[in-house]
DNA sequence: CCAACTACCTGTTAGC
DNA sequence: TGCTAACAGGTAGTTG
């Protein structure tokens, strides 16, 4: 479950270990994993091989590795996603379906257990943006990131608050987790529609999201299951410092009423009923805009 | 255009 | 013991 903070983890070790590198061999495994590179997996290990590896940047949790004549290797984790640093003799893992060879000996590899994750070679636009990523927004933690004009956005929005956030367009990079630890830091219920919510109150929430963020990446990330790692096959620490997701039955840090975990989106919502109370289905909004 | 729903996946765990 | 179902959930495509 890699949001913003395990992708930016990935990204300064992938930076590490492979900028300035040229990939001698690219070997990609199946279709699957190269299935948004619609020429094909022997298209993309053909135009790899011999590539020099510029930079690795991000938007939201999109990574990709600039190469030379300004294409990218587009990189998804998806679900359970990971890119390795491994020496050549190490045995291949489960669930390996791409290995690049790098000229100092170094293998990078990328494993995926659920195969959510993929890899394409796209062409970047004058801002230095892949293609299949022109579409997503700019995260918290772009230096242009504009916090009043995602909030005028959402404030017009009759759709839930938490499904404004983890709405990519309107800004990238929270996923599930980080969305429920930002609306249990402000205080708010995900169910609380945009437009019921003021302009001020969602940039101290997207706040919020940025603060939570920076913190887990200070703890190297958040690992639930050993299936988000570092490029070195490490964990994060940040799960220890989770106050809502996956607190259920636990008492709220704040006032002590247990966690509440509700279905949504096919997937749970987890918050304070007290800190976070539910919103009165009330009247059909008469709308506040300007 | 916007909102909401679903397919895509597999290892782990809970329940019978 | 062995089977089944639930669960984790980001993205893109489809439907309304």
């Amino acid at each position: 479950m890699p949001e913003l903070p395990e992708v930016e983890v990935v990204r300064r070790g992938v930076a590490a270990h492979a900028v300035g590198r040229r990939i001698e061999n690219a070997e990609i495994r199946g279709t699957r994993v190269a299935r948004r590179h619609l020429p094909g997996p022997e298209d993309l290990a053909a135009r790899l091989t011999g590539r020099s590896v510029v930079a690795v940047a991000r938007r939201g949790k999109f990574l990709w590795l600039a190469l030379d004549a300004d294409e990218a290797l587009v990189v998804h984790l998806g679900m359970s996603g990971q890119l390795l640093v491994a020496d050549p003799e190490r045995p291949d893992p489960a669930h390996l379906h791409a290995r690049f060879v790098l000229d100092d000996g170094q293998e990078l590899r990328f494993v995926d257990q659920r195969t959510f994750g993929g890899l394409a070679l796209a062409g970047m636009d004058a801002d230095g943006i892949p293609e299949p990523v022109r579409h997503i927004a700019r995260d918290p933690f772009d230096p242009l990131f504009a916090p009043a004009e995602v909030a005028a956005r959402m404030v017009r929005s009759s759709s839930g608050i938490k499904r404004l956030l983890l709405n990519q367009r309107l800004v990238s990079g929270i996923g599930n987790i980080y969305a429920d630890e930002a609306l249990w830091r402000a205080r708010i219920h995900g169910e609380r529609p945009g437009e019921r919510l003021t302009r001020p109150a969602i940039v101290r929430l997207l706040g919020h999201a940025r603060d939570v963020m920076a913190a887990a990446l200070e703890q190297g990330g958040t690992s639930f299951d050993a299936l988000y790692v570092n490029v070195n096959g490490q964990s994060g620490y940040f799960d220890r410092r989770l106050r809502a997701y996956g607190q259920e039955g636990r008492p709220c840090e704040r006032c002590g009423t247990l966690i509440r975990r509700e279905h949504f989106m096919n997937r749970s919502s987890h918050f304070c009923p007290r800190c976070q109370p539910v919103p009165r289905c009330g009247l059909p909004h008469s709308a506040h805009q300007g």
